[in-house]
DNA sequence: AGAATAACCTGCGTGC
DNA sequence: TGCACGCAGGTTATTC
């Protein structure tokens, strides 16, 4: 594999010796945790994160480079799989397979677990969250407990559980904490297979927008009538995060 | 220790 | 048309 690295400023610098690092290795084995794509090399792995406005899309060589197309991985003759990112709040970041950088490390192995594993049940989380106060929803989303729900989904996630996103983590019964990793898994599966949720600019590494979004109950919905009761839906703010509920289906 | 807040960036829509 | 402002798919670092 090549590198071509046109910025290094993304959440973290991009490691001058990427280009160096990877030079004729060839990638074993393509693999995932939390929100981090591991490339697995012989010698390490390269874990790269989308952030929020990032995309990583398969190209020709012969293609210029456009705007904000911050690193090349040119995987073999004519093909190169571009990270294009606007916000540069993504990261490309090398661990080694022989001494593990200790903070890559450690951002590996503090992400909750994975919400389509085994380890997740809602006995599972209903343990987890005996004495936590904070809301659930901000709960899903700092992803310490649960890895992978993001802003648009744990709204969705709470609506589909029934759930009032304010209510404290400790004051959800264990039964309903099973219909929250049930609403989890049913939303993420879904989400997956429709390719995602295209607000702006999100696609696939095939250029393909996603269509998820056409399947949202809540998110983005503010003022219209909830699917299931009618009653409008409403928009708080979270710590700096709009959340969209219905007052009357979630409790 | 847990929880709230600030911070990192660019682009786009809105309102004046 | 231009400009200021607020907001956006995420997550860590800092502060309280």
């Amino acid at each position: 594999m090549a590198v071509h690295v046109r910025e290094h400023r993304l959440r973290w610098p991009v490691s001058p010796q990427l280009k160096e690092l990877l030079a004729g290795h060839r990638v074993h084995q393509v693999g995932r945790r939390a929100k981090y794509v591991l490339l697995e090399f012989g010698h390490g792995t390269l874990a790269i994160h989308l952030g929020m406005s990032g995309s990583l899309r398969l190209s020709t060589c012969q293609s210029a480079p456009g705007k904000h197309d911050h690193v090349d991985l040119v995987l073999e003759e004519g093909t190169v799989l571009r990270y294009n990112d606007p916000r540069r709040f993504g990261a490309f970041l090398w661990l080694s397979g022989n001494h593990p950088d200790p903070f890559v490390k450690n951002l590996l192995d503090h992400q909750g677990v994975e919400p389509l594993g085994p380890i997740l049940t809602g006995d599972w989380l209903w343990e987890r969250t005996r004495a936590r106060q904070m809301a659930v929803k901000q709960m899903l989303l700092a992803g310490k407990e649960v890895a992978g729900v993001g802003n648009i989904y744990a709204s969705e996630c709470l609506f589909r559980a029934g759930i009032h996103p304010l209510r404290p983590c400790a004051r959800i019964s264990r039964q309903r904490y099973g219909s929250l990793v049930h609403s989890i898994r049913e939303v993420l599966s879904e989400a997956i297979v429709q390719g995602g949720s295209t607000l702006r600019d999100f696609v696939d590494s095939a250029g393909r927008a996603g269509y998820f979004q056409n399947a949202h109950r809540v998110y983005g919905r503010e003022g219209q009538p909830c699917l299931r009761c009618g009653a409008p839906i409403r928009m708080i703010r979270q710590g700096q995060r709009s959340t969209w509920y219905c007052a009357r289906c979630q409790r």
